[in-house]
DNA sequence: GCGATTCTGTGCACCGTTCTACGTAGAACA
DNA sequence: TGTTCTACGTAGAACGGTGCACAGAATCGC
């Protein structure tokens, strides 16, 4: 590591100041555009800076003031409608003279707190989680020490941090009331397993209240919900086994494309015909659902909406708002041929 | 922004130097497990760390020392076999202490090249990029600046980076003889368009240099191939008058599942029947290709074998390593019904 | 024309670490 | 017993910015 050269020297605001011939303070008055500087100063430290190639190190900003970074929080990369939010935060992030980086979560509650922590020793502005899986009380805690706003994540009752989500209970209402006017009666529902009865505020939970609430408004009697856990590798097998089970409803409404496509697929290889058959809505309206020889109805969530709130809401936490603040946005269902 | 109340004050090295009684530096060295503590002194530390929950602060850390972060560039987030990649990275880089924070470029070269530079001035210890846009030239440049590790770009003769790839004109060749082994003899490609002569090393052209020279091996003429502008909006046109046209290969070997599958899908939607009217063979074997009712065959580039390459490079070159290291490994082909 | 007020720009402490140099105690050596 | 060596710990200077208090210049009101 030792080396012969030194000549590489960053630049720093020192040198900036030096070759504008001003003060060190004055160059970092004119990189935050903070109050005090005349248009002449401006215009001279602005061209030092282009000449030099100057660019403030965020490790020293961080120390005293911001660093003009946010961090994204991420379940995992190969969540299907990621890339759209993260298209929205970008948007207004940059739009804002922020930059972003992300971390991983992996849906594993330690990974994200220690990503957490890890940003807030980064010295980030703030914070945005997609899909934590964070519990509400924890969330609390680091939002007292850094600002937050959760995507996809209802926690209508938190007062520290910010909440952007599609409206989960009225999108389920949306699907049934979509497979009810078509004419089916017998309609299930397929949501996310285990149920933990904490998670209420989760999404899938929602999706599961606004399902029962909508078969009970068509007066279609008690609620079906389905459930397959979706760390077992013979999941495959019992989805199978479940569609061609007796009880398999007519119509299925399931919480996720990421379990409506392999329901779509293992019902197609069973030959079972869909819609005709069996139909089905799923939702997050993901790339896949879309591809032609799928054609998966589901429900948009407008993810880059979503991304979009979410940032605003932060930024102006980060300019000063202390009330929390919890947006609802509607869903609207993408109509295909498989119901 | 104006707080009424400090108590929840920072936890700094001062704090825990306090509490066990010690000088800020012997803490210092405890966290960094430097050479010069004897083993109560390290203990008391240790106890102090645990109990005041003391965490060091990357921005701090940084302006001397590492602050051990690793930046990853992504092309793109919904890049289909990124998640086995960072698999790769993230478990080698955890391994080793590491924490990894991530950037998405966006397939755009000053995006690329700002994300470089903000992981620079967060004073993050190395960068891997995967599927780089940025021009070798230009990536010499930050090297010089910060340890780098490629991944899905050549780039054999770059003395200040490592490159980590799967031996693209190999497996294009495996793929060729295939499909020769199962007798066909009509053979075409299709290839990341437009054709930019610059980017030889980049993953495309070396894949048009296997196939050409696996044609040639068979003596089957010269190689044709063709290509679709993908950033045009009238692409599933173009591919469908492609495959409607009386030049239609037989056998298809597709540069990327991007393009695969929409190829699969417009045959299909034709109705052609693949294999029987068009074989077709991809490339990354994403988990798209593996769904039953798409299930298309296509070469597999061990992606988490690549993300660990890159990162045990990156972690050598932090090091101290001073000679660039360029590692192939061998891709397979993954069998499925398409061929 | 003079004091009061506003506007600019500067100097310096400070943020939380790491790193270099150095002092000290005890062990090993002569 | 005095000297050298080694291991341990410490003090204090960096690192590259920001925030604050303040001084001097410019402007203002009367």
């Amino acid at each position: 590591m030792n080396e012969a050269k030194p000549p590489p020297q960053r630049v720093t605001i020192r040198t900036v100041a030096e070759d504008a011939g001003v003060s060190v303070a004055a160059v970092s008055k004119v990189m935050r555009n903070a109050y005090g500087v005349s248009e002449a100063l401006r215009q001279n430290v602005l061209e030092s800076i282009e000449r030099l190639n100057y660019r403030p190190s965020n490790a020293a900003r961080g120390m005293r003031g911001q660093t003009y970074t946010l961090g994204v929080v991420l379940v995992g990369i190969d969540n299907p409608f990621l890339p759209q939010v993260f298209a929205g935060i970008a948007s207004v992030a940059n739009a804002a003279g922020y930059k972003i980086l992300m971390g991983v979560g992996a849906a594993h509650m330690p990974m994200e707190a220690s990503l957490i922590e890890q940003m807030i020793d980064s010295h980030m502005d703030g914070i945005v989680m997609i899909a934590a899986q964070l519990s509400g009380k924890l969330m609390e805690k680091y939002a007292r020490q850094i600002p937050i706003a959760v995507i996809g994540h209802h926690e209508p009752l938190a007062q520290t941090f910010d909440t952007v989500n599609a409206n989960d209970s009225h999108g389920a209402k949306l699907a049934v009331r979509a497979l009810v006017a078509k004419g089916y009666r017998d309609i299930g529902m397929v949501s996310l397993g285990p149920h933990r009865p904490h998670d209420h505020y989760d999404v899938a939970p929602q999706r599961e209240i606004g399902f029962a609430s909508a078969i009970a408004e068509a007066g279609l009697g008690a609620p079906k919900i389905f459930r397959f856990d979706n760390l077992d590798d013979a999941r495959l097998g019992k989805i199978t086994t479940f569609l061609a089970g007796p009880d398999r409803p007519r119509a299925l409404f399931v919480w996720s494309d990421l379990d409506g496509i392999p329901i779509l697929n293992a019902a197609r290889q069973m030959g079972l015909r869909v819609p005709e058959d069996l139909a089905l809505i799923a939702y997050d309206n993901s790339p896949v659902a879309a591809l032609p020889l799928i054609d998966l109805a589901s429900m948009d969530q407008s993810g880059t909406r979503l991304g979009q709130l979410a940032t605003e809401a932060l930024l102006s936490r980060i300019g000063g708002r202390k009330e929390a603040q919890h947006v609802l946005i509607d869903p609207s269902l993408t109509i295909r041929s498989s119901f």
